[in-house]
DNA sequence: GTGTATACTTACCCATAAGTAAGTTAGCTT
DNA sequence: AAGCTAACTTACTTATGGGTAAGTATACAC
């Protein structure tokens, strides 16, 4: 066998679509191992047992994050375009087939997580919060952003709208996000 | 045995908190039979297949919804006691120890439901959309509302709100919800 | 008091899932 | 060329989960 092979990337990258289609329970060691041809040992390999393989998908979930939304995160700039980034951002993940975000995969079967992996996930969301509270802050400065109530909340109930929304898409349909975006913009003053 | 027994009410008692706690896919048979002093067998026969016993769980929960709002549901009174009602609502049923709701427990397993499922589920979902509109055109007519957009992408905005609150509350601490309830108030303009 | 339906239990089967131990192969090192 | 190591495969084990077939007990009908 080669020495650098892409075995252990293969694996992630499955596994982070398949858990991000079907959320932690939703998949098996040979969904991943088929589609790639290789055996389920071949898994264990890499990823010793189940706990090992979804805290590289956290990592993982926030290596995507951060290539995926650098530009429009970083601090500074104007509001507008970050949030716009956002949303292009979700919707582009629920076409690359990921309906679901890390925190909702999750969600479902929190109680039975280990405390690595809660600390993991709401630590990614307290970042999220924090980044978002940010842009609220901004977009009001600089007068982009019209709305009642505090950055934080704001950005929290925004977020859980976007939780929700991807979820409810799936059920209702892809524009369901669409509409929904358009909402937060008006409930931004935001000319859509 | 006896004629009458509830041991059909008391599996969908047990297996509905078990849905809603833990999702489609994370709770089994056992689950439902042992703490119920009852064997697996005798789920099956209430329930032939987990798919019945899903079937049954949605009905249940358009009856604990219908029962629950009864009143506030009502067509025709003021739209702002309509809306807390439903916050309270869903508190309530966070409180029961139902973190997440029937749309949030199928989400994630969604591809891999039957149509009828599906069906039932989108159904309830157009209800609670149907329901909410009439509510946001009754607030701004009243001018107990004041909101951007139509009322049906607001309803579905905040229907999708509380969705994504209710998973990142178990994340992050009950009053994520309190906060976000806040805020959704704040974007209809009515004081706390 | 003999059927018959209801509401189960006992005792299975089969598929799948996580996980493991031991063997195998390719390449690098010395 | 010999040996070591990374990266696997083969061949299991154990547990669980959905599901079924056949038997059993109870109550009611007649």
């Amino acid at each position: 066998m080669p020495r650098a092979s892409n075995t252990r990337e293969q694996i992630i990258d499955k596994a982070f679509q398949l858990m991000l289609q079907r959320g932690i329970n939703g998949f098996s060691y040979r969904d991943i191992s088929q589609p790639l041809g290789i055996k389920n040992a071949a898994v264990h390999y890499h990823f010793p047992n189940k706990s090992d393989l979804v805290k590289a998908l956290i990592e993982e979930n926030h290596q995507v994050l951060k290539r995926g939304t650098a530009e429009f995160m970083a601090y500074g700039g104007p509001a507008r375009p970050q949030l716009e980034g956002m949303f292009r951002f979700v919707e582009n993940q629920c076409d690359c087939g990921r309906p679901i975000c890390m925190v909702g995969a999750l969600a479902v079967d929190y109680d039975e997580l280990g405390d690595d992996i809660k600390h993991a996930n709401r630590d990614f969301m307290a970042d999220s919060i924090q980044w978002l509270t940010k842009v609220m802050e901004t977009g009001r400065e600089r007068g982009e952003f019209d709305f009642r109530g505090d950055p934080m909340s704001k950005a929290a109930t925004i977020l859980a709208t976007i939780q929700g929304a991807r979820q409810m898409a799936r059920i209702h349909g892809h524009d369901y996000l669409q509409r929904v975006f358009a909402q937060i913009r008006a409930d931004l003053d935001i000319e859509d």
